[in-house]
DNA sequence: GTTCTTTTTCAAAACGTTTTGGATAGAATC
DNA sequence: GATTCTATCCAAAACGTTTTGAAAAAGAAC
């Protein structure tokens, strides 16, 4: 049904040759032929077919990602997914994906895209410490780029947050409102991240001149209902003989913190600062609003393409190994406390 | 740097045909070649370049789904992707989504799917009620299966879920514990669904002989922080002079429904029941965990993609417009009322 | 040893592009 | 008028499969 270069040209009288060189701008058309064969395309609705594109580029034109298992997904992944996904729009390249359902699967989903080369590259997420489907990738020599970090011999692209420095200046700012007792209700340390949060955590309170105590962290276990679990933790860290007036947390469980700060007969901002980390929509909705360290991770996403496609592009991955900031979105839920600045 | 076809035949003294037939198990090469050609073309780690195949038969060998714009997403929509998924990696075919960063975003992203042929056909989610993204789909005759149901002349190939009957049964259900006034906390109505749930609401009480009431009912406005306009109304509902002694909600916001009647000072199960719709993960979790009714959303997935793949392969789409049911899932948030069956 | 089947193999076309390395024409140069 | 140059155009090859139609080899029948 569609036209293809074959009918066009000879609608047009000229060669396929010159169709395509005239589409592609090429300067061996006269300005003439060019805007006739651009007519003509136009008024029939020629679309090259991508197949035969990528055939004959030997190119698949398409990045993919393959999602791990486990339905505890990190919050924002959509977000990172519209970055990703905009960022290739103003490409030919199409976006595959495939949900693993199991960590064997997920290696055989990832052997099936290098080996049958059905991607020129990949996005990988949720990098854990010792990472097999990294050191896959490595071994195959096939472009990819890593949202996070891990141990691995070689080095390889990745983009990440800092989440040492981020966490860093959440805690500096807290204590520049004068807050002397900062908590910090961190996510299960199973994940890589959780270590920098608390490397970053105590370096701000150093950087202040802040003591480290271990009584004011709390970390989820990852099995209960991350809900009741941090409200939990919560109302443990304001009972204490010497409670914090600041608290650093996950956004995803800000609405348990808050509820948990007011349950507790306090006022969150003037008597109990917060801060989350992610920026998500429900942010703007807690009462009061919350102040978050913002990742943009839609930018975020948007660079994992474009390092992707510099890396499938032939430039060495271990030139792109990025550690992004998080702006400090500030709303309601921080203020200085009474004493002031001290 | 992988072997293909010709190099393959070359190295086995045989014709890229004979090859490419042995592989493909036709009846007209001898057993002993044929097993001679598996060999070597294990050994050599070869793969069938999809690219080349996919231009020969003249098919992408792709399915698309392109994700709506707004964050709001449904909340199991990963699970819904992982059913497609799985379908899909019995077959030859990748997935290829995009997220649409606005509706004009949508509409261009579709029209690239189906103008440019990068996929074979299309599942579409999040249908509205008059959707241009199907009318357009009819009018260019490109397979697609609907995951919901709209407005349209033509008819079309859909998957969903029978709302009306899986709320007319779980309010049965709840009459048949004993409840008399069964109150409904619905999803915003600018959805399709909240419809079905209304009416299979009213009829789950008319086959129980129950009087209507409108004060049972509320619905979200969804501008608001879903989580608090929920425990507000779920207040507002038990505050009621005569209130219900059972509640029809959606898991989504069940924790906050459970936590306004805890905070009314009531039992969960043995003093108010509740049904959540959608069995996400949090139901296990909720204290005490909640009964859900169900929808099989992996297997909605599974069955999107069959379908599709028929109607990729010439079967009428009108053939496929199916009803599901969701059963119950019991927990412990439901109970019979202390005056027993009546 | 010829003819007729049956089995096994293969050359070539096709899918729809992009790109290479000419060809052809007219204009400019001498 | 022969030569060179430039501006246009094009035939053909290539990408790696699958499939068609025919050829070659092997067996069976006489």
């Amino acid at each position: 049904m569609p036209v293809n270069l074959r009918q066009l040209a000879q609608l047009l009288g000229l060669s396929i040759t010159t169709v395509s060189r005239a589409l592609a701008d090429y300067p061996d058309v006269s300005p003439a032929t060019r805007r006739r064969v651009r007519k003509a395309a136009a008024e029939h609705g020629y679309r090259p077919n991508p197949v035969a594109r990528r055939l004959q580029r030997g190119k698949t034109e398409a990045i993919g990602i393959v999602l791990p298992p486990g339905q505890a997904f990190f919050r924002n992944f959509l977000q990172l997914l519209a970055g990703v996904s905009e960022r290739l729009s103003e490409t030919e390249y199409d976006l595959t994906i495939t949900v693993a359902s199991s960590a064997e699967q997920e290696m055989q989903a990832l052997r099936r895209m290098v080996e049958e080369r059905r991607v020129d590259g990949l996005v990988m997420v949720q990098s854990k410490q010792e990472d097999p489907r990294i050191e896959f990738l490595l071994k195959s020599g096939f472009p990819f780029v890593v949202y996070g970090r891990t141990h691995a011999q070689r080095p390889y692209a990745f983009v990440d947050m800092d989440g040492i420095k981020v966490f860093r200046e959440a805690c500096e700012h807290l204590a520049s409102l004068g807050h002397r007792r900062i908590g910090l209700l961190n996510t299960p340390s199973g994940l890589n991240f959780s270590q920098y949060c608390t490397q970053g955590y105590r370096e701000g309170l150093l950087n202040r001149g802040l003591p480290w105590d271990d009584s004011l962290i709390r970390e989820r276990s990852g099995e209960a209902l991350e809900e009741e679990e941090s409200f939990r933790q919560t109302k443990e860290l304001l009972a204490l003989p010497n409670p914090p007036t600041a608290l650093l947390c996950f956004t995803e469980v800000a609405t348990s913190v808050l509820q948990a700060i007011r349950d507790s007969g306090l006022k969150v901002g003037s008597q109990v600062s917060v801060i989350g980390y992610d920026d998500l929509d429900v942010a703007q909705y807690t009462t009061p609003p919350l102040t978050t360290m913002a990742p943009p991770v839609h930018d975020v996403g948007q660079r994992l393409v474009g390092v992707l496609l510099e890396i499938i592009g032939g430039v060495a991955p271990e030139q792109f190994q990025e550690l992004w900031d998080a702006p400090l979105v500030h709303r309601q839920s921080t203020a200085p406390t009474s004493s002031g600045e001290g």
